[in-house]
DNA sequence: TGCAAATTTTCAATGCATGTAAAACCTTAG
DNA sequence: CTAAGGTTTTACATGCATTGAAAATTTGCA
């Protein structure tokens, strides 16, 4: 079924992405060129845009297949689910995908993650891929319950719970080395979503209180 | 105090944001070149980037006061006020400072946030601009809560609220046409954040015991 | 007025992105 | 096996953002 034509285009496509990679690994994202990209990768400068419409998008090649197997995973409502459970499973199912990236290698993968929390351009990139993300998630949470949870609610819910975990991560990425350590912090920013950020108040009260346990006395 | 070489400072840069917005206006902000801005406001191509930095630069001129402002205003907790409730006040007041912008007029607002919400670059930068914030913004709260908030706690929390707003509120910006309606929505997100996001579950499973009173009998 | 510092302008170069048309390359029907 | 038909790659050319460096101007102040 697929011809040599084809076969040769993924050949294409995986070479750029590779000579792309070890250039960026080598010299940084901003000192590689396009130019250079092609001409390790054997292809005319040109070519590079028959591929991927810029260098940003070389990068995050498989945006849009992840994004569908999450659309896809919003869709497997099991009976009786709550809502919340479902996008904790949608939660723990995106840090499996971000941990065996078919395509990449481990090296690879990790480079990829140190490229994109250091380069600006990258950075910002990722993060409109993820809020486009992140509205069509919402949509398909509503389609899972179409009477029970309205758009915004969903919205709500699905920003609430990225963008907690989103910030926990990076908040506490100098701390988390392992991949376990950092997946145990995304948990935690889950379930303090879920429960509310209102627990915090209690939490905090109930440590005042800990550590001044005399104070009225 | 200000000398006139500072006056005239602060009147260029003037006139490149209003040559600029005027031009975006017209023409588009991809279709508006910086040659044509600086023209416009009667300075060379290259004085403008010793103004700003870049084209998208120049749209969010006023990003880190209004980052500072927010920080300032971690930092004024009030006693016995519990963090929930200053976030809330950050909210609040974040709606306030964006609705009325000290220098520029109400359409000139508005334009400016019909560009980010249509320009995918100045999406992409407008988030970039964001997290940034909220990292800080986690650390000023923590830095409010020493003892009783780790980190952590911190950035979820930031995270959550304002992830959850933001979705909300771009999720349902077809609905929403006045800036009361954003508002209200924005509130809804927040106070849903707030009691957390299980509260959901049960509002979705009364609502569908609502729609099929008699199921069990 | 006249010098030193700050600013702007000019000029040149680089790199990303895109358009166009010709050349090279598969596929497949005959 | 071969030529028509479609696709991909290439070479060339352009527009524009951004940056560097040196020349020209303007401002602050003695």
């Amino acid at each position: 079924m697929a011809g040599l034509r084809e076969r040769k285009k993924q050949r294409t496509r995986r070479a750029l992405i590779e000579a792309a990679l070890r250039l960026f690994e080598e010299k940084g994202y901003a000192e590689t060129t396009l130019a250079e990209i092609a001409a390790e990768a054997d292809v005319s400068t040109r070519t590079f845009f028959s591929y991927f419409t810029s260098k940003e998008d070389l990068v995050f090649y498989d945006g849009q297949e992840r994004l569908e197997k999450a659309l896809a995973l919003l869709a497997t409502r099991r009976p009786g689910e709550p809502p919340s459970a479902l996008l904790v499973r949608l939660i723990d199912a995106s840090f499996d995908w971000a941990a065996q990236d078919g395509a990449l290698t481990f090296e690879e993968t990790e480079l990829r993650t140190r490229l994109v929390m250091t380069e600006p351009a990258l950075q910002a990139r990722a993060l409109l891929l993820l809020f486009d993300s992140q509205i069509k998630l919402a949509h398909a949470l509503h389609d899972a319950f179409p009477e029970e949870i309205d758009l915004v609610e969903a919205a709500t819910a699905v920003g609430a719970l990225f963008g907690s975990v989103k910030l926990a991560v990076v908040a506490n990425l100098e701390h988390d080395r392992s991949i376990e350590q950092i997946w145990e912090t995304a948990r935690r920013a889950a379930e303090l979503t879920l429960a509310g950020l209102r627990s915090i108040d209690e939490k905090a009260a109930s440590r005042v209180r800990a550590d001044r346990p005399g104070m009225a006395s």
